[in-house]
DNA sequence: CTGACTGCAAACGTTTTGCACGGTA
DNA sequence: TACCGTGCAAAACGTTTGCAGTCAG
């Protein structure tokens, strides 16, 4: 188990025992929706307010601690801000996983063809996960 | 102006001029937001209610008419469905461009990575276009 | 002519806000 | 101790639903 308390401060949030729970939450699941962190959370805090995760979830998302992934077809979950990687979803499961991809090829060619000049790329794969083929 | 009467049926979709409307409405702007929908189309149907606008935006994804487009940092817009495509957004004045990119390579890249079956991608990249550029 | 579509109003679910209390630094 | 965070309740917001009248096929 990490401890972010240092690591929420440098984010300019206050260590409280619900943030925390959120860091820790997301980073054991990586990926997750806001109703199923409620969920998750209400069993650690039985008095917990969907407010209080709604409040922090915005705060963590403006201080940059944490970061939303929309998904084609499906609700947008949360992960901890990291290294720069795309997502995998399984369209069986909804299995989430992060993938490092070589995205400077593809982001070249999409910069040439828009003469953008291009920032950043979100990409994400549907498929079929490893466990929902068998 | 295209006319829509016939692919809107193949769709399983009546003509109303509604539809008819909402059909050129995403052509000549090639991505819109609900809202920004609704604002050109009360200029051309000025009792046109909200629930239209909602009933038909999800009756024509429901049948592939349409289909939606996920921003990050952004609201969702719709599309009409036509070949496979990128997209390319600004982060100044949000503007929005299709582009034709070869995924093959890319997609190769990460079903290698997962084990995944791999079907689809959603690439959207954020930069600044020319006519912000300057 | 019949079933589907529209517009209105009400209902619904999700997200935000205001406030009193409690906890972090 | 001072300020920020929490939890509750209410409000606001976006979206959906039910229904009566209308229209496309």
């Amino acid at each position: 188990m990490n401890n972010y308390t240092n690591i929420l401060r440098q984010h300019n949030l206050k260590a409280t025992p619900q943030r925390l729970a959120i860091a820790d939450v997301l980073y054991k699941h990586g990926h997750i929706s806001l109703e199923g962190l409620y969920e998750v959370m209400v069993k650690k805090f039985n008095s917990i307010s969907l407010a209080t995760i709604y409040k922090n979830i915005n705060l963590m998302l403006e201080n940059s601690f944490i970061q939303e992934v929309k998904i084609p077809h499906a609700k947008s979950v949360y992960e901890l801000v990291k290294e720069d990687h795309s997502h995998v979803v399984c369209s069986k499961c909804n299995d989430i996983m992060d993938i490092d991809l070589d995205t400077s090829k593809i982001l070249n060619e999409a910069a040439s063809l828009s003469h953008y000049n291009l920032i950043e790329s979100a990409i994400i794969f549907n498929g079929v996960c490893p466990k929902c083929k068998a």
